[in-house]
RNA sequence: GUGGUUGUAGCUCAGUAGGUUAGAGCACCAGAUUGUGAUUCUGGGGGUCGUGGGUUCGAGCCCCAUCUUCCACCCCA
């Protein structure tokens, strides 16, 4: 027998029974938001074909991808020659699935391989875990919850607003009071990169200024001018900065830089819009600010989000004065499909991650005792007598709706207490001969230690209400 | 992927320039209390010091490798 210590890899976890009820909380208040807003579920395979998956993440993000080596000898295919060949190459002839890296790319290739039998706009959500080949930090797991809500067939703006109002709900529904939307979109900064100059040159440029709350402006200034910006450009792009005023003062001076950019002009309209429809639907994250008296929703020109797909808006969410990254961020992709040979289907989208989510709520002591809950009442027996008097009571509980249970055995009594005391089993039915001769039963309060003596019938109306 | 960091009982950590049987608090188990948990008192179990090599008369402590943790970069939920 091996003696060897188990483990789970790098990046994964196993979640006991509570952090699972906590979890569950998470899910449940982001599924039900996500269906009053009209979206339906989705759940597609763990593996992907890894063509499906490769090249639509960047080089970055297909090296992230976990590759699955071929069943049986994964080697039948190669020769020798394949491995001088590089890595690159020799991967396509040992892998050929991958677990999925997202959502979203999976969600596109079920749209395209079942576009006769949806119905467009089509909206969907799907709540799985995602796996990313990435070095664990905090927050950052390689196996991890993603909530997605998307929809493609349309190129109506109102989707870019629900977005901010399913995002706006799930973090309130979860009692977080300090978080700001950040929107931006990629017309805006194919906007500014042609307006300072440096035209198809926003990749680099966003890279730079994504880093502005880190390294400050003198920092982003050295690495635009690394990255080739020319110095002309760079004093023309800082004032850009620090925007001042609210959301629409920051749209007007912006028209006022680029409004003369076919891609900046697109990108100030569609924001507009989106801002005229959470106007109309009195949208809260417009009227609600945070304790800093910034408001929740915000332009943040900044914004970047490295995913090459999205074409239009695009959004992050930052739970404020909290070490943690991200929680939410998505946007709009115009060309998703046309990577599987479907080409005009405009989506949006946007994904909840669960796991920082969890953290975020652990760390702010915002999880509500309510979702630990698990038995209302444990019965506690105190001989095979009792035990056959109680077995009915305890089917007629359950037959209530009431969630209870009968410790398995007549231990002593020390031992099922403190069993329902760890178990945060809020009451304790205490059956013996002195209640079954009198036909009332001692029900416990675990919290003030308080008993009192009831029919059956009376505990059930108590335990109920 | 690059550079750094961490790892001692279930948990949080001590462990003094390498020197005999590695400690504490909490948790756990048992008893005081044979019909009552969370408080009190008494006693008890539990660690090949992440793992594998190496240096040394001798390693928790030094060296190498590896795994894990966390951090920065990269990227991101």
């Amino acid at each position: 027998m091996s003696k060897e210590k188990p483990s789970i890899p790098k990046g994964t976890r196993d979640f006991g029974p509570a952090v699972v009820a906590k979890r569950n909380y998470i899910f449940g208040v982001i599924r039900s938001t996500f269906q009053k807003f009209g979206y339906l579920p989705l759940e597609t395979p763990a593996m992907e074909q890894l063509s499906v998956l490769t090249g639509k993440y960047g080089d970055e993000g297909d090296q992230l991808i976990f590759k699955i080596l071929n069943s049986g000898d994964f080697l039948s295919k190669t020769k020798p020659e394949d491995i001088d060949q590089g890595s690159k190459h020799l991967t396509r002839k040992i892998s050929e699935k991958a677990l999925r890296y997202d959502l979203t790319v999976p969600f596109a290739r079920y749209v395209v391989m079942n576009r006769n039998e949806i119905t467009f706009p089509f909206k969907r959500y799907q709540i799985q875990p995602v796996w990313r080949a990435d070095r664990p930090q905090k927050g950052r797991y390689r196996e991890f919850y993603q909530c997605d809500a998307d929809v493609v067939g349309t190129n109506s703006l109102l989707c870019e607003a629900e977005i901010v109002q399913m995002i706006d709900e799930v973090l309130t529904t979860l009692e977080l009071k300090d978080f700001t939307i950040k929107i931006n979109h990629r017309g805006v900064l194919a906007g500014i990169a042609e307006a300072i100059g440096e035209k198809g040159r926003e990749g680099d440029i966003c890279v730079a200024i994504d880093k502005l709350d880190k390294v400050g402006q003198e920092g982003v200034r050295k690495e635009l001018l690394e990255r080739g910006i020319s110095e002309e450009a760079v004093n023309k792009l800082e004032p850009l900065y620090d925007l001042t005023g609210d959301n629409e003062h920051k749209l007007e001076q912006l028209q006022a830089i680029l409004g003369e950019t076919a891609e900046g002009q697109r990108g100030l309209n569609d924001l507009r819009q989106v801002w005229q429809y959470l106007t109309q639907l009195g949208s809260y994250a417009l009227s609600t600010q945070n304790p800093s008296g910034e408001p929740r929703l915000m332009l943040d020109v900044t914004l970047a989000r490295g995913l090459s797909y999205y074409t239009g808006c695009i959004f992050e969410v930052k739970v404020n004065n909290v070490s943690m990254g991200s929680i939410s961020g998505g946007g709009r992709y115009d060309n998703l499909t046309g990577m599987f040979g479907l080409p005009g289907v405009s989506g949006v989208g946007f994904s909840f991650g669960v796991d920082r989510i969890y953290d975020v709520l652990e760390e702010l002591e915002l999880f509500p005792s309510s979702s630990q809950l698990s038995t209302k009442v444990l019965i506690v027996q105190f001989d095979k007598e009792s035990e056959v008097y109680s077995l009915p009571l305890l089917q007629k509980l359950r037959d209530a709706g009431i969630a209870s249970e009968l410790y398995p055995e007549a231990a002593k009594l020390k031992k099922q207490m403190s069993y329902a005391d760890q178990k945060n089993i809020p009451f304790v039915l205490l059956i013996g001969s002195e209640e079954i001769k009198s036909g009332k039963l001692k029900l416990r309060d675990m919290q003030t230690g308080e008993q009192d003596e009831l029919y059956i019938d009376d505990i059930i109306a108590q335990l109920k209400a």
